[in-house]
DNA sequence: TTTGTATTAAACCAATCAGTTATCAACTAA
DNA sequence: TTAGTTGATAACTGATTGGTTTAATACAAA
């Protein structure tokens, strides 16, 4: 029962299916029938996998002609990195400290 | 199941009690009692959850004399950053857009 | 040794998930 | 109209999840 749109993002990112899916959108727009193609997978189970991806907003349909590619819509993954960016800086400081760490010793080799 | 880490990382971060965890463990180290504070869940379930972090590698035992308490290990997180990294400049292209275009405005009132 | 505190494990339950097959709907082409 | 293609839906299955309660464990304090 996730009620929240951010864990929602998170589980439909947490599926390599998915991923691939987004990562073939980043691309351009593709059919169904394109993004199943590299699965083997059956077309239902990739319907599926789709709507979660539409449910998380992550993908949506494009209206051309009569079909109904699908395209990418990168905008909630600007929350998760808006929650990532609060722990950024811990594992940047751990470089920080290596960085301080060369310093002095680049000081102590200096006097 | 997840046999890749980077499914199982962003599964163990779509729920919130789990992300709550992480939060109260970037201010530093904390006893499981600790964690389950702020939570009307069993210890129990609190314990699961824990578990869940420590497989994806994100929480640690440190060892504290006879205490062991948890502590975060950013550590995944960045792979988590370096996949998002790929889809970055495609919610800031929108954005470009817009400043292009602000950019287009500014240049029309100017001449 | 007994008691209390902190944590984990086991067994269970209802809900969800990821896949299947089979059916259905819509639209294209013959 | 009759096929053929594309895609969605329904019903089912087995595994996983997120919680429970009830023990079990480990250790510290009395």
């Amino acid at each position: 029962m996730h009620t929240d749109p951010l864990s929602n993002v998170l589980s439909a990112l947490a599926d390599p299916t998915r991923r691939g899916m987004l990562a073939r959108l980043a691309q351009g727009e593709a059919s169904v029938t394109e993004l199943a193609e590299p699965y083997d997978m059956s077309m239902a189970a990739i319907s599926k996998h789709l709507k979660v991806l539409e449910k998380a907003g992550l993908v949506e349909q494009g209206r051309e002609a009569q079909y109904r590619p699908r395209k990418l819509n990168p905008e909630p993954l600007k929350e998760v990195d808006t929650w990532l960016a609060e722990y950024r800086q811990l594992w940047e400081a751990r470089f920080d400290r290596l960085d301080h760490y060369l310093r002095h010793l680049q000081g102590k080799s200096d006097g």
